[in-house]
Parts: C-alpha cells; structure tokens; sequence
DNA sequence: CGCCAGGCCTTAC
DNA sequence: GTAAGGCATGGC
C-alpha cells in the first residue's frame, strides 16, 4: 500500500489542508468524520477521493501532508493539492488592499487544487443556485449511485462516474436524487463527453477567454460555471469566477469594476486581483466572505 | 412563511 | 447584444 508524508515545512507558504478542501472549490473530498462544511476540523481527519480509480485520503498533521492509497503515488497528491504552488510569490502578486489582505490572513495556506475535469464540470453544473454543502452533498450522491465502488482499508469508495456511466443515468431519476432543473444539464452534458462530441479537456492550452467560451458549449454552463473548471481544473489561475459572492465585493470594494457585463467586468476584476494569480485571489476572498461569521 | 444559494436557458425586444 | 421570467430544492 502506497504511502507517504510530505513535510509541510518543504512547501512554498505551507498548507492549510482544512482550508483547501472545505472551501467549496473542490468537491471530490469526503471528509471520513462525515462533519465537512458544519464544524473546523477537531484532531486531524482523513479527506478521501478517487482518482483514477485509487483510493486516496490524506490528512494534515502538525508536520506534514500523510497520505495512503491503493495506488495512487505522491506525484498525484501534489498534484491534486498543488503543493509546488509558490504561496508567497502569489501573496506577492495580489493587490495591497484591506479586503484582500483580510481574506490572504484568514486562511493562510489554502491552496487552489487541480481536480479532474469531467467531474469538475458536473459538479458545477450542480452548483448553480445551491450552497456549498448541498452541492458536496449531491456530487456524493451521484458517485454513490453511479461510481464504480472501490474497497480500501475496510472502506468502501465511489469514483466519480464516468461520463458513460452518467450519461445511462435519466433525467427522472438525477430529479428524484434531488438535482432539480439540473438533471437535464448533466445528462445531456454527460452524452455529449460519452459520445465522444466534445470533452472538458479539449479547452485547456486555447487562450483564457477562448478556453471559456469553448466550454459553455455544454449544457447547463455559462460564463461563471466556465470559470470555475478553469481554476479549479485546468490550471488557468487568472480564472474569476463571478458569483454571488464576488459580485457582492465588486459592488462593496470595487465598484469601478462593474461594467455591466460578464466580459468586461470579468477583465476588469482580473487586473485589480493582479492578473496571472487573480483566482487565487478570487478563491481567498470567495472563501472569506461566505464564512467568516459562521465558524 | 419568504428569501436565498458558487446561474443558465429561453424568449422577446 | 441585453433584459426579463422561469426553474427545483432545502435551510434558515
């Protein structure tokens, strides 16, 4: 059985696992106490995943990143955690501002991740008009329903389904399963990928813009949902995704930025969080403002 | 009860 | 190209 431990004190700005996976950013993560998004963390849990049909879960104790799998090796954690980001050069690179600020001392080592696609365009095709934990908690019923089951350590796992797997799924039973209006989306989404029409991958490597614009070609995405695969999947870290959320400090902190568009507001926004690393920005500031009150 | 949540689709101008 | 409705569900 593959293991490890990655010391915390070899990564660029450290990490604070907690933080990266709980953000609702990526929803591919359980946590093995089942108490993800209601409280912090009491001792050090396991978050677990599949990838590439391995088990893995990893958990952050006082000195390091531990991690098990069935098969999976490091490589792959410091992939999906994208532990060679260089914290502190992005901290350097983000506008001096008290919003930002607040946000970057608030969660200090949250890492943006790189999940796999196909899953990450589901999940936020799901996303739209839900909260966080509601979002996890679908996403985790389609793997239950879908997902091949993998046992590992006395446990058993679910991938996320396949886009064949969840293109056999129906529109009636995605409703009963509580996706709503979404159903339909993730179907049809789930066809075009099985059927070989177009994939969530084909946009990395076009230029930002045209690499959003590639992917609402899939039903039920749009410019937000766009960006959010891009972030949190395909390594465009310029990526801000304009939600509710940052809509609201748009209006609140820079409400020069407001043009009245996605397009524009989305150019102008990026260059006041500083350009290449603004979805790290966006992603501190996402996780600041829909949490500090509530922890 | 009404409001809101990591919005998008369709239709009408 | 932009604006308005409609859309499912559950938590507060």
């Amino acid at each position: 059985m593959p293991t490890g431990a990655i010391p915390t004190d070899t990564l660029p700005g450290g990490i604070d696992l907690y933080a990266t996976l709980e953000s609702g950013q990526s929803y591919l993560w359980r946590r093995e106490d089942g108490r993800m998004y209601e409280d912090a963390p009491d001792g050090q849990p396991w978050y677990c995943t599949v990838i590439d049909g391995e088990a893995l879960r990893v958990r952050q104790t006082g000195r390091a990143i531990e991690w098990e799998s069935s098969g999976a090796a490091e490589e792959t954690v410091r992939t999906l955690l994208r532990l060679d980001d260089d914290l502190p050069a992005i901290f350097e690179a983000a506008p001096d501002d008290p919003l930002v600020t607040e946000a970057y001392d608030y969660a200090r080592g949250l890492r943006l991740v790189d999940d796999p696609a196909f899953p990450t365009l589901i999940a936020f095709i799901c996303s739209q008009q839900m909260r966080v934990a509601r979002i996890h908690s679908m996403v985790t019923t389609l793997a239950r329903e879908y997902g091949d089951a993998i046992e590992f350590e006395g446990r058993t796992y679910h991938a996320f389904p396949t886009p064949t797997q969840l293109a056999a799924a129906t529109e009636a039973e995605l409703r009963d399963l509580g996706l709503g209006y979404r159903a339909p989306y993730v179907v049809r989404t789930a066809e075009m990928v099985a059927d070989g029409d177009a994939h969530p991958r084909d946009a990395d490597g076009l230029p930002y813009e045209e690499a959003r614009e590639e992917l609402t070609q899939f039903v039920g995405v749009g410019d937000k949902v766009a960006d959010c695969v891009l972030l949190f999947s395909l390594g465009y870290l310029e990526a801000v995704p304009l939600d509710t959320w940052i809509k609201t400090a748009v209006a609140d902190y820079y409400p020069e930025c407001d043009r009245g568009n996605y397009l524009e507001t989305s150019r102008a926004i990026r260059a006041a969080f500083g350009g290449g690393y603004a979805g790290y920005v966006q992603t501190y500031v996402f996780h600041y403002l829909r949490t500090r009150e509530e922890l």
